[in-house]
DNA sequence: ATGGCCTGCAACGCAGGA
């Protein structure tokens, strides 16, 4: 059984117990982390390695950042986007156990037709041919991380209050859709799941206990892939835990 | 009631998140 998890941890030096913590509980082959808001130097790279586990990582101050950890032997393949000039560090691919896994933290794009929301469809154009290369090279690929998308209405607690909004809009959702449409599933929906399953809740408002999230964090797996795909489930316990980070891991498990 | 909360930075409030 391979079992990968992607996880927005909201800066990794705040959340770094709780990350130990459920490497301890959860024992994931893959670990995709995003939001890790630390430069490289301070990356807490012997405590990731003493938990059991190998780590690629690329981060900048303050803003951004991913790290993919790994049980096994991790070959980075690519941190930047091709042909795309950019300082913000938002992705990683990395092979492990024969698979590619590409870690991705999607930019949240601020507000509909603002220099951020560009910016998003922009970054997209450029993802849509790495993923070509990548899928090209490995048919068994994992696309997983923090999308920014809210694919279905089923994915919004209150649909009607989002319509037409960011992580809604009909252009992310297009860019969503594009990606399935490079031969992958998400597969969270492969299985049945329950009504108002999300992802991320709001620190305002008490949203985590009225129950009003998103579904905003995925798990892509190509098509030479999804038929294994045993379960795959939201994994809600760490958001309950003291400062915890708004986003929860998202978990898939293959049958390889 | 369009703001509430959290993080990093270097403040003594801001930007950014979603």
């Amino acid at each position: 059984m391979f079992k990968i998890a992607t996880w927005n941890v909201n800066s990794l030096k705040v959340r770094l117990p709780h990350v130990l913590q459920w490497l301890e509980s959860e024992s994931p082959d893959v670990l995709a982390l995003q939001e890790t808001k630390s430069i490289d130097e301070n990356f807490p790279l012997e405590a990731i390695n003493e938990a059991g586990y190998q780590v690629s990582y690329i981060g900048q101050k303050t803003y951004n950042g991913v790290a993919t950890l790994c049980k096994s032997s991790i070959e980075t393949i690519s941190n930047c986007l091709p042909d795309y000039d950019d300082v913000q560090r938002r992705i990683l691919a990395i092979n492990n156990s024969n698979i590619t896994v590409l870690n991705l933290y999607i930019p949240n794009g601020s507000e509909v037709d603002s220099d951020k929301y560009r910016y998003k469809l922009e970054w997209f154009s450029k993802l849509h041919p790495l993923i070509k290369q990548l899928h090209a090279d490995n048919d068994k690929l994992i696309i997983l991380g923090d999308f920014n998308i809210a694919p279905e209405d089923e994915d919004v607690h209150d649909p009607e209050a989002w319509q037409g909004s960011i992580l809604v809009s009909p252009a992310e959702r297009d860019e969503f859709d594009k990606l399935l449409a490079h031969g992958f599933k998400d597969c969270f929906r492969l299985f049945d799941q329950d009504e108002k399953s999300f992802s991320w809740w709001d620190y305002r408002q008490a949203a985590f206990r009225r129950g009003r999230g998103m579904r905003i964090d995925h798990i892509l797996a190509s098509d030479a892939l999804s038929d294994s795909c045993k379960a795959c489930y939201i994994d809600k316990e760490p958001r309950k835990l003291e400062r915890p980070s708004d986003h929860t891991p998202v978990v898939a498990e293959f049958d390889i």
